[in-house]
DNA sequence: CTTGGAATGTCAACAAAGCTGACTTAATAT
DNA sequence: ATATTAAGTCAGCTTTGTTGACATTCCAAG
């Protein structure tokens, strides 16, 4: 643990303590995603599914760029995923008010449906996790979170709540 | 919504906090990739590749059965990655000395020099993400994910720890 | 009004890295 | 002896990423 700070404790940045953090980001990532990804294994979809209806999910009416941006992918293979998911119904496609060229996405019910089971599915890990470790380890997972992420990835993470209304 | 229990206060269990837990593993998991990716496309190794190297560096003369578990791949998929390591002088491949069906396994010199590099990539991004974050905030961060695996692989991972002599 | 550039979509081809299933070889265990 | 285990291999398939080329549509600047 670490304690005592004299002037400043640096064990906690030792090579062999950030091995352990990194073989812990490996294991727990996979634990993060078992969960949709058995659900979504007895269907047609994958992890790419997901994650695009989880953020269209989250800011209902989005457009293709936005995704794009936030996914880190090609447009061509989001392309792939969101045609898959118009067709079924589970995604939809809106061409922009003001802007004609941006097509707007939405989820359909069908859509929400699928999303809800596989984020419900996501959160009760994440709820049992947290509630595990309690809310000042949280308020340090998430800190540790943010600093691992590329500046333009935070910026967004960001933008996604102020972006609630 | 979890709302003011008497005495806990669970806000932090709330559907919205879950959900930017979620975000946040997702956008850090990609940063947390990026740098030794970026190393890797320059060659023709990909993340399959490092993370076998990761666990050899790690486990020297562990052998190719107990990679499969810790990776929790299929052994043709983990072979495919293993031949061309092997075959490029970067992992060695010992018959086992009491038993003689296990293969066990060691990085060579370049091998160890390549691990290093990405390795090396890889800590420096944590490094400043512990830095930035504070030692009670990794705690926090190491007590969430550890929550967050699978019991094999929460198993797995201290079992690393232990076999280290 | 025309034209340049942005946003979107689509085709084709390819690569990385997973998977299943079938099978071999060698060595150990029963 | 026989069954089981560890490792490796072959073939074929899937998902999800990549390039590159190209068409369409539409906004905006000249």
């Amino acid at each position: 643990m670490a304690e005592m700070r004299g002037g400043e404790n640096l064990l906690f940045l030792t090579d062999e303590q950030l091995r352990q953090g990194i073989e812990a980001m490996f294991f727990a990532y996979r634990g993060f995603t078992a969960d949709p990804d058995r659900i979504l294994a007895t269907m047609a979809y994958g992890r790419a599914h997901h994650r695009a209806m989880h953020f269209i999910a989250r800011s209902p009416g989005t457009t293709v760029n936005n995704l794009l941006a936030i996914l880190g992918v090609t447009k061509q293979s989001l392309n792939r995923v969101l045609r898959t998911l118009i067709e079924d119904g589970l995604v939809e496609s809106c061409v922009g008010s003001t802007d004609k060229r941006e097509r707007h996405l939405t989820l359909t019910e069908a859509g929400a449906a699928l999303e809800r089971k596989l984020s419900d599915a996501q959160r009760a890990r994440m709820r049992a996790a947290y509630r595990a470790a309690g809310p000042q380890a949280v308020a340090g997972f998430r800190q540790v979170l943010e600093a691992m992420m590329d500046p333009d990835m935070r910026r967004r993470y960001h933008a996604i709540r102020e972006s609630e209304t």
